[in-house]
DNA sequence: TGCTCATATGTCAGTTCTGGCATATATCGC
DNA sequence: GCGATATATGCCAGAACTGACATATGAGCA
């Protein structure tokens, strides 16, 4: 689906009280739809800390991944074209280390 | 890729001694392939587990995550044709935590 | 201002992924 | 043995992803 499909069932948030005007709740997300919008958005934060701890231009970047500058500028936007697997398979090709990414997951809810 | 491209630059394993004739030896993988391959295989178990825990069949995971049997027992399996994305998407559907996530990383290296 | 470098955005053909079907292989109780 | 239930494997049409290109925006400097 990724993203533009709205789920059937009614969002059963409606009984849990109000949370200001979240970005969830404008785009009509499930919990788990926005949950991985949020390990997008945070890998792809991640992506460009690496990137820039190695001190490389995305020109430079998108050669080591095989890839083009316009893909790693995505990947750092957290596009919604660039998937999650991307984003890991980059992330360990750039040295991160499984474990590294992991400790990304904890901060996403 | 996904599997299949041998990696250009000769591994640089070669100075670091043998770990036994180990799958990633033999498959030809470089670290970050291998790793990325670990992470599937990991978050494979950790659906299984997640499933039983619930004490759901396959199909009727299949049915919660609007997908089918087939691909259910694939996931479990870590089968290639089966992206560390669906694996994440379902684990979360699945109502399991980013954080908990984060942790099957933890175990793969 | 004009030029250069870095990054962002739009598009698309070729590749990969996914759901679902058919089928195969257990494992159980009868 | 035979059904019934659960899981595994092979396949494919349709959907999603990806690299690449063109182009746009932006920051810095002469």
């Amino acid at each position: 689906m990724t993203l533009k499909k709205k789920t059937s069932k009614e969002t059963r948030r409606a009984a849990k009280g109000w949370r200001s005007g979240s970005a969830q709740e404008f785009l009509g997300l499930s919990d788990d739809e926005a949950s991985f919008v949020a390990i997008r958005l945070h890998l792809a934060k991640a992506m460009q800390a690496h990137r820039r701890e190695l001190r490389l231009t995305q020109v430079a970047t998108a050669k080591l991944l095989d890839s083009s500058q316009s893909r790693v500028a995505k990947m750092e936007a957290g596009d919604p074209t660039v998937s999650v697997d991307l984003l890991i398979r980059s992330l360990l090709k750039l040295g991160a280390t499984p474990s590294r990414i992991g400790r990304v997951f904890g901060q996403c809810g």
